[in-house]
DNA sequence: GTCGGAATTTGCTCTGGAACAAACTCCGAA
DNA sequence: TTCGGAGTTTGTTCCAGAGCAAATTCCGAC
């Protein structure tokens, strides 16, 4: 809540934003131009909501940078984390799976930076720009794939291997590697643990401690670097 | 086990068999006949899987008549059923979510017919006819709803309210009215709703006792009929 | 620095539902 | 018609982990 997020579209954006990424990989500099022109970018805080779940759904984003978590809340006001998604990713694609209406929350787990366009410019995207379309619809079906998994995992884990699914699931999307293990690179609470693997904070705090007194992580607070991620696939398996 | 299953291709199919799908309901009668003139039918007995997760996505389906349970086994055998696919819909489209293997096995949960086309075919489809691309990948977006609400309600519901749920949603999608209440159209025992639940078939006999003396729902082997919806309704609000 | 709120740890109790066990009922096959 | 296996019911035991409570530590704001 430092200062109003900012919503400027910046001076100009440049190309190598995203040649790299997935859906725009095969196309040309001047059509990447064409959908830069077309995009706003905007930064936002931690813990702030890209979009609601059951909003109409008029735009669509590309996270540059940062991490999102997607959540759904219960009537009962508990949240759960469906899953995160890095950056380099599209996210609110409604229209994908038509809907017009967002089927969840994103909200930012991290600082992040975010373009975004109308939605109108979907079927277009879809129809002009070659790849976009497969590379959506994997991106769709990968992330079914993910929940799919958190069915299984749920179904027939034990907290502690759930908590231990998480964070290797975490290390191997947002890991970064620091002197003594791989560290999960946005701030994260034992709050949003529980809330990844349908828990408490309490059982996640004591799972963390025990794991750190065998020496498998270590933790501050809103930091976990993960030691000995072997170890902990073997948690992970029961 | 009755018959070898057979896999003849039928005479001839009519098109009334898909002009009100809503993959091919925008199709001119001459496209649907080239449709079915690539397809082969198959009947298949119950319990017996269509295709299994992990093999080669080498057909995708449409599910004439019956009902399909969508599965996958864990390391230790048990299975868990993602979700019920009804009548009418086109399953095991590995293609339309970039896999090349089949994400998960599909088992029928009756006895089936299935029409089915080499998946070279679907980049056609999908170019060719009008509406198809859409409605499949509203499909696969409907489904990402689902399984993303099992995960909710697995995180957050009670076993009895998680029962209530399954069963609700098992009316809605294949009730047949009968005398006194909707009956589930196709056997279902308690060890199938267990897995649907994640639960025991043990706790989920035990649950059904209890609504059976209360009166909300009546069963036989293999057959569960809901007399009173609405008061199931609220068990599973908790 | 120091104050206050957020994040974390730890202890204790209590319960939903899994696990194990056993009996019973139904249905199809011979 | 009887038999055998699949499906179901019911009882008993036991424990993982939720719920509640309280103390402690950390960090940012002033």
């Amino acid at each position: 809540m430092a200062d109003a997020p900012d919503r400027k579209t910046l001076p100009r954006l440049d190309e190598s934003l995203l040649t790299h990424l997935p859906p725009f990989s095969r196309l040309e500099k001047r059509q990447i131009r064409t959908i830069l022109d077309q995009a706003s970018s905007r930064r936002y805080d931690v813990g702030v909501a890209i979009f609601e779940e059951g909003h109409p759904a008029e735009r669509f984003y590309m996270l540059l940078d940062g991490y999102v978590r997607v959540i759904r809340i219960t009537p009962n006001g508990e949240q759960i984390t469906a899953l995160h998604i890095p950056a380099g990713q599209l996210l609110g694609m409604a229209r994908a799976i038509g809907r017009d209406t967002y089927p969840a929350t994103a909200m930012t787990a991290s600082e992040s930076l975010v373009l975004s366009w109308p939605m109108h410019l979907w079927d277009t995207f879809i129809r002009d720009y070659d790849g976009f379309a497969t590379e959506t619809y994997k991106t769709v079906g990968h992330r079914l794939g993910e929940v799919h998994n958190r069915v299984i995992e749920m179904a027939t884990q034990q907290v502690e291997q759930r908590v231990a699914n998480a964070l290797l699931r975490l290390i191997n999307q947002t890991g970064r590697k620091v002197e003594d293990g791989i560290e999960i690179d946005f701030p994260i609470t034992r709050q949003d643990l529980s809330e990844l693997t349908a828990t408490t904070l309490h059982t996640v705090s004591r799972v963390l401690s025990g794991w750190e007194k065998r020496g498998l992580v270590e933790s501050k607070r809103k930091r976990i670097t993960v030691c000995d991620p072997h170890a902990l696939m073997v948690v992970s398996q029961g």
